[in-house]
DNA sequence: TGTTTATTTGTGTCATCATGCAACTATTAT
DNA sequence: ATAATAGTTGCATGATGACACAAATAAACA
């Protein structure tokens, strides 16, 4: 049996709330900062390639950090919505919430685009 | 007569180079830190609401703290190519590079969905 | 029961970074 | 040339955050 433990989890995942500034689909600032880590935007990569769930201790073996560093930066990719995590027995299970994660960088996207001026003429 | 002052660009503006672990599309640590600051968000919200260059001293009027902060903030924004700076007579306009912006979120949505399994089935 | 394994969490340390203020550079005006 | 304005940069400080290690929690197994 699964039990997910993604109990209390920030008003991203409900969908609610994001955006900053009155443009909306600019995600905040605690979700880009989730994704800006360069340890946990590895991780993550590594979930992505993984194309399957993947426990705590095994994720841990691809980085020369210790595996309670690991767990945090899982946590808080989890408290942002960006992973999902499911307890099996003694394992935790860390999988991407694919959808959800692009759906944020392509609003992200599609706000600035909407805003964009007609004339976009840039350098060179 | 404008004078471009993005000399010495970072290879995040020639689009080479963009990536992390393999997966092409995936941004740079460096890069998503620029936005994930809630200040530098802000600002680039900022310009974005505003659709048209600005100058710093303009910009800093919207932010309660010190201007030379401003300056430095939208200096790491234009090291990222995510905003352009053009000097004209003693005043710098900042504008946003709305494709090249863009192009990157999206590019980091399709590498995450290209990855993603078949069968995604998340939590309700 | 106690023991082992998987994960989370408490705590201290060190590095990074946002901030304010002052000094410096650059451009325009007197 | 001097002064005034716009912006950048040097420097000190305080806050945040990544990290290691140890202790705590949780589940399976002896």
């Amino acid at each position: 049996m699964m039990t997910q433990i993604n109990k209390h989890l920030k008003k991203a995942q409900k969908g609610e709330d994001r955006g900053c500034c009155g443009i909306p689909g600019i995600p905040d600032s605690r979700f880009l900062k989730a994704v800006s880590d360069s340890t946990r935007l590895r991780i993550l990569a590594h979930l992505v390639e993984a194309k399957k769930p993947q426990i705590v201790s095994e994720i841990a073996k691809s980085f020369p950090i210790d595996f309670s560093v690991v767990s945090r930066h899982l946590a808080i990719l989890r408290n942002e919505g960006i992973l999902l995590a499911e307890k099996q027995g003694k394992e935790v299970y860390y999988s991407v919430r694919y959808e959800f994660l692009s759906s944020i960088f392509r609003g992200f996207a599609s706000a600035i685009e909407s805003c964009c001026p007609p004339k976009e003429r840039e350098n060179e």
